[in-house]
DNA sequence: AGAAGACCTTGACCGAGATCAAGTGGACGC
DNA sequence: GCGTCCACTTGATCTCGGTCAAGGTCTTCT
């Protein structure tokens, strides 16, 4: 079931990432003429999007589903460097080797474009390199806050973290607000949380039955989360309530 | 000596950053544009340049030092998130408060433009915003890069890592190339160093002499450094002698 | 239904790096 | 010249999270 999933929603006014994406702040027109050059391509979870090092021939935004950028070192220890989510861009105009492996994390759709179209179009549509200035900005936030995690976060904060990251984004998509519980189904393994958190699975398991006996969080099975309190949560994180990044 | 330091480039055309900041690709047109807005403000070392949470009312390059972007938690524990060498940008147009502290590292001079004119000179410049982009794509790579760093390496790999930056850096900007042994201060404090690595000071002093002890490095006094073998350097930090960044 | 294979949990042990503490060496002011 | 301060070094000990290992649970395939 390779590409039997290929969507077709040749309409980009109906694009469920239309007022996300990299086409944000484009007018009719400009829809238009990125609408000529896009296409779709689908993913099954688990397969790898883009290889480091590989030639990228193509850039997009991801319609849904959930990607990661990842690095290995030599001995094979890796580390997950970003998270892309629906209306997250891919590729790197202006370069043409990856830098990080693309891994599709579950099922994945994207919208295509072959690089050398879009980068044309971008040079002739300051709406197009506005919008992926201020994408690429917050991206660049949202490493640097995960530096800060990496680097100075005990275990136990480190999955708080992760938790609260996911869950406030799933509030804020859900439109539920932050008062009540929130309730999410995990889409990462432990070993892919492990991966993005510089730890072990087994460290990752730990933590999370920590914060379950803890009450901080309710598992039903091993990836249905509810937080019954995202304050609670965000304290466990070391990120006192404050605010953080709503991905 | 606050301000006595104002060095006065008021010629853009001989700037030393004139061809890697965000300047870089402006004709000679943009250039007197620019000029009109630009002021030049000097900082001492240790000097806070702008607080995290504060309004931000200018951006601006690093014309020559050495800045340090640092995030910190309620508890007191930091970390470096960046560090910002002569053409980096400082600030974020479109957003007004800064989400981390700036801080001189050593003795500093900018090349400062007052927000808002910036902001209408670059929506009007597609130039700027072109090199802010590829900037701004570039200082993603390097976090992403150090997020490998931070969440994977061991503490001899991490000060091998940074000595290895550092020590490229400065081969680059000496134009030494990187077969002779490459000689340098270093421009951090071991605090400095155990801030931007996640490490504890005593471990990045215990690093620092064991690499010392093994001849990967040679010490003079407690900041002067010779690197006899780059590629032995960069096997230390496992980065395999392949590339990694030349900032 | 039973086997196989992901994915996850839990336990026992160990070690890298943190923590606590004492000491060194050079720069600077008096 | 001498005390003081700061950056750094070195040692002793402790602890968090890694490693190794055994089992559990759920899904899928036969």
């Amino acid at each position: 079931m390779t590409l039997n999933t290929l969507v077709d929603h040749s309409n980009c006014e109906d694009c469920p990432i239309r007022h996300r994406a990299v086409c944000a702040r484009c007018d009719a027109d400009e829809l238009v003429a990125l609408e000529e050059i896009k296409y779709y391509r689908s993913f099954e979870a688990g397969q790898t999007i883009i290889w480091s090092g590989d030639q990228m021939n193509f850039v997009g935004s991801v319609v849904s589903g959930i990607a990661s950028l990842t690095q290995t070192m030599e001995d094979g220890r890796t580390q997950m460097v970003g998270l892309l989510l629906p209306s997250d861009f891919v590729g790197r105009p202006g370069r043409d080797s990856a830098p990080y492996d693309v891994v599709a994390t579950t099922d994945l759709v994207m919208c295509c474009f072959r690089k050398k179209p879009f980068e044309d179009l971008m040079n002739r549509t300051p709406h197009i390199a506005q919008r992926l200035l201020q994408m690429t900005l917050d991206e660049l936030d949202a490493a640097r806050e995960w530096m800060l995690v990496l680097g100075r976060k005990t275990a136990r904060e480190k999955i708080a973290s992760l938790l609260s990251i996911i869950a406030r984004r799933d509030a804020s998509v859900s439109q539920k607000g932050l008062s009540g519980p929130i309730v999410f189904d995990l889409p990462l393994t432990r070993e892919a949380m492990a991966d993005y958190l510089g730890l072990t699975l087994e460290t990752v398991s730990r933590q999370i039955s920590a914060l379950k006996k803890d009450e901080v969080i309710l598992l039903e099975g091993k990836r249905h989360v509810t937080v019954p309190d995202i304050g609670r949560l965000m304290e466990e994180a070391g990120d006192d309530a404050d605010g953080g990044f709503l991905v």
